[in-house]
DNA sequence: GTGTATGCAAAGCCTTTGCAGCATG
DNA sequence: CATGCTGCAAAGGCTTTGCATACAC
């Protein structure tokens, strides 16, 4: 997927992405929507679902979609991994992965009491490998979403 | 989590859990739907869900909720991983995971060509930790979701 | 000036839920 | 024969989209 790029900087996009690359937690888009409507009251709700998928097709933001409904956004673009809390749902970041993680040895983790994760690759299948049809475009490689 | 146990054993949620069996892919809830209704016309989609959501928190079965849109299920209870087709969406098991994944070096993965991977953890945060307040109740500690 | 992005509101999609009747144990 | 489960349909929550207007370039 060649990048899809924003054509034009609207005070609406620097104004989503100003706040939620504020913010250490994960927002989902609904938050973010009542962070950025102190700054700009007449900004709509469909404007930033637009922009927050833009942003992250170009790989400026990243698109969480950790088990359980909405979708969360993370202004760190760079590889890394998360945790969420199963009583408050919060999302934390992990950025050291502990090499016998596979072992499933962990116990703690960025302070977390860790009960299980989650672990899902993304790739071509067979199929689709045959067919050669060009759908998917060029997935990032560190793509996690 | 103490599991609450299905009450009575229906002809739908037998049916329900007998087709998810018989599948290799991991169904969305109305794809699930659609192949059960072939056997019981009257089956609702309400019930599909009610069921699906039961056997889940009863581990019989597991509900993935994979990037993307909906839920998917998955017949096999047992601890193993997925990897999803970019472009047909389609999910296959991963039940051997390479050692070395963490460097990420993997090419390929169960005859897909491999994208990338997502890696969440779950857990109690350090401020519920301190709470001390159970509403967690004990989630399975193999749990994926 | 041209065409993209916005605001607003309606619609879409997946999922959940209320309710009265049915069927399981 | 009590009550959990079902079918049906409506509602709910998150997200997307159509359209006319406003704004970036």
């Amino acid at each position: 997927m060649v990048a899809r790029r924003p054509q034009r900087n609207t005070r609406q996009r620097a104004v989503v992405l100003e706040e939620l690359m504020k913010l250490s937690c994960h927002p989902t888009a609904v938050e973010l929507y009542e962070i950025a409507r102190a700054r700009m009251p007449k900004l709509s709700l469909g404007t930033v679902y637009r922009n927050l998928e833009l942003l992250a097709e170009n790989g400026v933001i990243q698109k969480l979609q950790l088990s359980g409904a909405e979708a969360r956004f993370d202004g760190n673009p760079e590889r890394h991994y998360h945790v969420r809390c199963t009583r408050c749902e919060r999302v934390d970041d992990v950025h050291d992965l502990p090499e016998d993680f596979v072992k499933g040895h962990i116990q703690s983790l960025a302070g977390y009491d860790i009960v299980g994760f989650r672990l899902d690759f993304r790739g071509v299948c067979p199929d689709c490998q045959q067919d050669g049809c060009g759908t998917d475009g060029g997935v990032s490689p560190q793509g996690q979403d």
